[in-house]
DNA sequence: CGTCGCTCCTGGATGC
DNA sequence: TGCATCCAGGAGCGAC
């Protein structure tokens, strides 16, 4: 569940090689919400012979370009599954849309809570698309320095950790790896972003990069039903330090790991090593 | 424009 | 044991 950057990095490099130069034979949508703005048969028709050029991921978004200046984007949100699979494959149940190549080979799209998302448009429409058009920079791009990230700070009066979460700020944190790059960088969530110190700042900025570099070491965060292109689980889950702790000794200093709502979401963090 | 709260969903966990 | 309620959280949207 949740796939944050690394998790949807790891879904694009395990079908980038399997699906790179495929044509598709058509789509088979069983819920029509998935597919956003488009009429199913549209849909359908429209992606057959089309062929698959390259996979891209921007933030927590997945982008295949098609030949005929097309480009699919998909959005997983919380529980979206992109799965590589035989025909003989028995449906798993909330499968919403079955895309079939040309060779008998499938790609399955499953969602327990239909929250994921899929568009088709044309490659020069894909900044008009909401989210994208407004998606943050890159955290592991060139473009996301210590300086940018310090000056964007300055002047932010919202707490840090909603702003990490916020896609038009940073594009690919979620709330795991937010949780785990606070607790690396010993930053309470609650603080006011334009208040960190100047050390404090670099230590996040850090702390960001490190624990989305670790997750796709790891091929991702499998907490409870994130799956690759290929259905693998990831390990990273082995690695947090304090998502989903909470009521644990703390890592470090042993005082109990605590959970509060924050922004609406769920933060965990250690009271002491995270000080307000 | 920045910030916040609500909403979409299912199913596992929790409460009485 | 059974039923009701809560909670998980990404992001679009409307409100202020």
């Amino acid at each position: 569940m949740m796939p944050e950057l690394p998790e949807v990095e790891t879904v694009k490099r395990s079908l980038e090689g399997k699906l790179k130069g495929k044509t598709f034979a058509g789509a088979e949508v069983y819920l029509d919400k998935i597919v956003k703005d488009i009429d199913p048969v549209d849909f359908d028709q429209k992606l057959k012979g089309k062929k698959i050029t390259g996979i891209e991921r921007r933030g927590k978004y997945l982008i295949f370009y098609l030949t005929g200046g097309l480009a699919m984007v998909v959005h997983l949100r919380m529980t979206g599954q992109l799965l590589y699979c035989s025909p003989e494959q028995e449906k798993a149940k909330h499968t919403h849309v079955i895309f079939h190549f040309s060779d008998s080979d499938q790609l399955r799209f499953v969602d327990q809570r239909q929250f994921g998302r899929i568009h088709l448009v044309p490659v020069k429409e894909l900044d008009n698309l909401p989210g994208l058009k407004s998606l943050g920079v890159e955290p592991l791009g060139k473009t996301f320095t210590r300086e940018f990230f310090k000056k964007e700070l300055r002047n932010r009066r919202t707490k840090i950790k909603p702003l990490l979460l916020d896609q038009t700020f940073v594009a690919g944190i979620g709330n795991i790896y937010a949780d785990e790059a606070l607790f690396r960088a010993m930053i309470n969530p609650e603080r006011v972003a334009a208040t960190l110190s100047p050390r404090e700042t670099a230590r996040l900025y850090m702390a960001i990069k490190e624990v989305l570099q670790e997750g796709i070491e790891n091929k991702g965060t499998s907490i409870k039903d994130y799956l690759d292109g290929e259905g693998n689980q990831g390990t990273n889950q082995n690695n947090l330090r304090v998502y989903g702790r909470h009521g644990e000794p703390c890592v470090k200093c042993g005082k109990t790991v605590e959970k509060k709502s924050i922004g609406g979401r769920s933060s965990h963090f250690c009271p002491k090593c995270q000080k307000l």
